[in-house]
DNA sequence: TATTATTAGGTTAAACCTAACTAACTAAGG
DNA sequence: CCTTAGTTAGTTAGGTTTAACCTAATAATA
């Protein structure tokens, strides 16, 4: 009993092991090691709102535009951001991301799919059917 | 194919989703929910060193020693750390960690710990050893 | 005298703020 | 229709706080 504890010990930490290689491997190609925990939250959510406006993300964040401008102007710096004005409403101007920006957004999901690239060339397909049989079970 | 691999994207996520709602719990118990990314490193450091000095967790980390002495008031600040006096050498101090501070440094582990249980209580004995065997494949 | 840790007094950068501003839209009166 | 006053979107200027570092000088012990 402890023993299999050490075995899933070992292949689930081996497997986290892989995932987190992935996605530092991500950062890094885009020549930006050390993005913050935040940064990455930011960016995340412009990814997932679309059509973003400054006052929007000032919002959805629960911070001031000036601090919203400060941002994006840090995110355009670093080339994962920039600037499209609204074609109806020339004040408004919408946040979006470069190619880079996205690599980052979603780094955790593209690493995930990696590992899975690396299961899916070391199991068979009977063996990965069995593999998220086995996983669906855990509630 | 491709509806396998989503399958696998569900089950491995919901794991980590998992593991990382317990890692958070930790946190959060522990009072202290916005450590940085370094602070826990540098508490893993501690933890893993054992009997270790200002000057060796200086060395050890590249700090200059007034450093570490910040730091380390901010650690007993956050009752994570104290300090103990060296019986042989009254000028050294070693840096030990409090329980919360263990329970800090290892946070991971621990969740990875409570994941492991969940799947144990979620498998039965057989298919935890396919679940290893399984995983044993991917290298 | 040499070593260990601390104190004093800094710097830099991230991540926030308010107040005042500019540019662009909107609606009301002439 | 045109002007003008008010509103809204984003920016600029000028802050604060905190993390994470530093050097130089000092106190205590060996």
């Amino acid at each position: 009993m402890r023993k299999q504890e050490e075995h899933l010990f070992e292949v689930l930490d081996h497997l986290l092991r892989v995932r987190n290689e992935c996605s530092c491997k991500i950062f890094s190609e885009c020549g930006l090691p050390d993005m913050t925990v935040k940064q990455i939250a930011y960016l995340k959510i412009i990814d997932e709102q679309g059509d973003v406006t400054f006052s929007r993300l000032a919002e959805i964040t629960r911070n001031s535009k000036p601090t919203i401008t400060e941002m994006v102007n840090k995110f355009v710096r670093m080339e994962c951001v920039y600037r499209e004005r609204c074609p109806d409403d020339g004040r408004v101007l919408y946040i979006r991301l470069t190619e880079k920006g996205r690599m980052i957004a979603n780094a955790e999901c593209n690493a995930m799919h990696l590992l899975i690239e690396q299961l899916m060339d070391s199991l068979d397909e009977r063996e990965q059917d069995l593999l998220v049989r086995l996983l669906e079970k855990v509630r």
